[in-house]
DNA sequence: CCCCCCCC
């Protein structure tokens, strides 16, 4: 078959030794499937033996399993190959072949007594004889297994041969012609050395790409029935080139290239193996010339007689056939490790748990085009390789991952399994992201919140509530600012306020970047309504009371996001926000008193047809005049010592529900006076201390003096509360609904010279009519503005909630003399916008409907800003 | 391996 005088080279790594006389043939008339990297060769006086180069797994380092072993291809193979780590040639097949090679003189140096080549004949025959065969098979077997990862054939032995052939197995319908059978035998028994040991012919095929094998090479899951092989195709994973049909047969079948010459490269295993070698070719008219050992010619240079038509062989352009399969994510099952996905980056972040700032990990969610979404994991030693790739709004088709199942606190998605990346074997390559879903939540209903909220309680039983997702209107937000001990860990922390459509609104805190990065103004320019949406939430409690929002390293906010609903939202806040805009208020305490007293200052008409849930803890402020208290009920209630509440009262015996008997109550205030700014009328209720404070006797002694007379029974010092003007600083009582709105005073503050002087202007006298709007108005613009660029602080706590919900008595006949509107209100105040528009709850007077309409939504802060200019 | 958070 082969020219006995041609004469093969072996380039070795670090000698350059050559091994002559070594020929190599080709086995298969399908030379282009053979197995890349591997060298068949063959002496024709012994018979087929085969030189395996030994790769190192790429994946080796990171290998946990055999499983994950089993899931490598070729591609890695020639990949690890690139980046020259240590690879050897190795005889693997049996001691005969060792014979044939070693005998063979090496015509220089010595390749450097690490392979197996260097031993002579005497010594393996020596050894071959003094070992029993089980030791030798060992041996071999050993050498199998670290032969590559996975692939895990085992060596034949001629025991096993002989015993399969006994068995007489039916032919294997992949058994090549026996032509090629018969050609090999003929050789085999050519002088035969006494220590061969027969493996069978060459005589197997892939079912995938008909490449040949021997028996032996199969996988170790191969059945008598389905004889599988990995080497060259991966199982069908790998794509090769279709094939070229063979030179036509005759006397140039196998001819031989027109060189006298045929090099061959042979790895030396261990971590000193130099590969840092040049590859130099001499083509024949042109000068030498240095190539790459990537370069796909390379492959085929050393596999002379197996590239018959100058195949490229091995190339870095061999992907991957769709045998990986391409899994929605709906279909990935923990175990599958055949599955490709193409998803889009919809979100990802350093994993983290603050405040602590260590960075434990990377975390994306992953988009699929069926709009299923799961979460990708990646351990903090990956982060740098992951984290240039996985950028929103990129897509990759991905393989090569794990999966585990999803964490039980911070989850993001309900999916129970997320993906696992690994940097030495998960493969992603960029695809485009058009066909992809811009966006996946779960959005929560503000009135499911609290189902949404940890309860220590759970801990152990319940796992941790997913995060949230949250959508609404866009109110408000404060500016950054820190937070924690300036020597240990400081957290960056903004508020945002969201509306839903039924003007509830939730305090969303972001936390760090996200904090420093919100971009406050630029969203403020939009076109109002402005929808946001945030994702992954925690829903947490403010003393008892508020739900609120907390960012976590997961969050991602979105600005007016595609999302379908989109228009729809836009159109429906748009609609609500005609009938009755939303105020923009301060929620927050201001540090300086004199903002305080003017924070927040809205006309009581307009705070009347307001939603009061929307202002929870929210306090407004208004200069008012006590016009009347409600002598319907009582002006006074007796307490629980411990915690105000009103007790229970059976036979003169007073029980709190929480503190048990009362033996002496406290005596508290709590009556209620109607209250105007001119603009309209409102129920407000004065509670022990300030009201004390205010009417200027404790209530304990006023009460107690008048007790004879009834907690009806409205004493002098009440009375004389009636027709005093004042700033008075109240909130919503939170029982109140729209309709029936009414108030609770927390400061009452004394209205100064200077304050009347800029009313004065307008209205010099209080009590009545018609003050000029802009009166009210010009203060307000500035200190609302103030008040809005102003860092905001901590509010006080309502202490009186419990309190107030008794309250809800019938109300005194209210003094129903509204104050006409005038045409001048129709010029909103600049704190608000659009209340231009009738809602259904206003008071319908001739006035109020002749306000012309003004446009919705305007920017105020460029308008107020414009008029101080 | 677990903890499962930071303001008002």
């Amino acid at each position: 078959m082969v020219n006995e005088n041609q004469i093969n080279k072996i380039l070795c790594p670090n000698s350059s030794s050559i091994l002559n006389e070594f020929q190599v043939v080709p086995f298969t008339n399908k030379p282009a499937q053979l197995l890349v990297g591997d060298m068949y060769s063959q002496d024709t006086s012994v018979g087929p033996h085969m030189l395996y180069y030994q790769h190192q797994s790429p994946l080796e380092a990171g290998c946990t399993s055999k499983k994950q072993k089993t899931s490598v291809n070729i591609h890695d193979v020639f990949q690890q190959k690139a980046s020259n780590k240590g690879k050897a040639i190795c005889v693997t097949e049996n001691y005969g072949a060792n014979f044939q090679i070693a005998k063979y003189q090496e015509a220089e140096d010595v390749n450097k007594g690490k392979s197996i080549l260097e031993d002579n004949i005497d010594e393996v025959v020596r050894r071959h004889n003094t070992q029993t065969s089980n030791k030798a098979l060992n041996k071999r077997k050993s050498l199998c297994e670290m032969e590559s990862y996975g692939v895990g054939f085992e060596i034949p032995y001629y025991e096993e041969q002989e015993d399969l052939r006994r068995k007489s197995i039916p032919e294997n319908k992949r058994k090549r012609p026996t032509t090629q059978t018969e050609a090999s035998m003929s050789i085999n028994h050519k002088g035969l050395s006494s220590l061969y040991i027969d493996i069978g012919d060459c005589d197997w095929t892939c079912e995938h790409c008909n490449a040949a094998f021997w028996y032996g090479e199969r996988l170790k899951r191969s059945t008598q029935q389905r004889v599988r092989y990995s080497r060259c195709c991966a199982e069908g994973k790998v794509h090769l080139p279709e094939e070229i049909e063979p030179p036509e047969t005759g006397a140039r079948e196998y001819q031989l290239p027109s060189t006298d010459i045929l090099g061959a490269i042979v790895f030396e295993d261990g971590p000193n193996t130099q590969t840092d070698y040049d590859v130099i070719i001499h083509k024949k008219g042109v000068g030498p010339q240095r190539i790459s050992k990537l370069h796909s010619s390379y492959m085929s240079l050393q596999f002379p007689l197996l590239f018959v038509h100058g195949e490229p062989g091995y190339t870095t352009k061999l992907t991957l056939r769709y045998s990986m399969e391409l899994a929605p994510i709906e279909y990935l099952k923990p175990g599958h490790r055949d599955k490709m996905i193409e998803v889009k980056v919809y979100r990802a972040w350093t994993a983290r748990d603050p405040p602590d700032r260590t960075e434990k990990g990377y975390r994306a969610i992953l988009l699929d085009r069926q709009g299923d979404a799961i979460q990708a994991n990646i351990d903090a030693t990956d982060i740098y390789h992951f984290k240039p790739m996985l950028i929103p709004g990129t897509a990759y088709r991905i393989s090569n991952f794990l999966y585990v199942p999803t964490d039980n606190w911070q989850q993001t998605l309900h999916n129970k399994t997320s993906l696992l990346f690994n940097r030495l074997f998960t493969k992603l390559q960029s695809i485009p992201a058009e066909s992809f879903p811009n966006h996946y939540f779960s959005f929560v209903s503000y009135n499911q919140l609290p189902n949404k909220l940890w309860d220590p309680r759970d801990k152990g039983k319940k796992p941790y509530p997913v995060l949230t997702d949250y959508i609404g209107c866009y109110i408000t937000a404060g500016e950054p600012r820190d937070i924690g001990n300036p020597n240990r860990n400081v957290s960056r922390m903004r508020k945002v306020e969201i509306q839903n459509l039924n003007r509830n609104v939730i305090e969303l805190t972001l936390w760090d970047e996200l904090a420093d990065k919100f971009e406050k103004n630029e969203i403020e320019t939009l076109e109002k309504p402005i929808i946001i949406a945030v994702s992954s939430c925690r829903v947490s409690k403010f003393q008892n009371r508020d739900l609120q929002l907390q960012s976590t390293p997961a969050t991602y906010y979105y600005i007016n996001p595609k999302i379908p609903q989109l228009n729809e939202y836009i159109q429906q806040y748009k609609q609500l926000y005609e009938e009755n805009p939303p105020l923009s208020v301060t929620r927050y305490r201001l540090p300086d008193i004199e903002q305080e007293k003017n924070k927040n200052r809205f006309p009581l008409a307009v705070l009347l047809t307001q939603t009061p849930e929307t202002y929870r803890g929210v306090r407004f402020t208004c200069e008012g005049t006590i016009m009347q208290l409600n002598t319907n009920r009582d002006w006074y209630y007796k307490a629980c010592n411990q915690c105000n509440v009103k007790p229970t009262c059976y036979d003169n015996v007073y029980e709190c529900k929480e503190h048990g008997i009362i033996p002496a109550p406290s005596y508290r205030y709590n009556f209620r006076a109607t209250i105007t700014d001119n603009t309209a009328t409102g129920q407000f209720t004065f509670f022990t201390p300030k009201a004390d404070e205010f009417v200027g006797v404790d209530c304990a002694r006023l009460a107690s003096s008048a007790e004879n007379r009834g907690p009806r029974q409205f004493p002098d010092e009440l009375h004389a509360i009636v027709g005093k003007k004042h700033t008075f600083q109240f909130h919503y009582t939170p029982t109140s609904r729209q309709g029936s709105v009414e108030f609770i005073v927390d400061e009452i503050f004394e209205i100064e010279k200077t304050s009347n002087k800029i009313e004065g202007q307008s209205s010099g006298t209080q009590h009545i009519q018609a003050t000029k709007p802009t009166a009210i108005m010009e203060p307000l613009e500035e200190t609302i503005t103030e008040a809005q660029h102003s860092e905001e602080i901590a509010s006080p706590t309502a202490s009186c909630t419990t309190i107030q919900s008794t309250s809800t008595t019938d109300i005194l006949s209210v003094p129903t003399e509204l104050i006409p509107i005038t045409k001048e209100m129709a010029t909103p105040p600049i704190a608000y916008t659009g209340m231009q528009t009738r809602s259904k709850t206003d008071m319908t007077s001739d006035a109020s409907r002749k306000i012309p309409k003004r446009q919705l939504f305007t920017d105020e802060a460029s308008d107020s800003k414009k008029k101080k200019a």
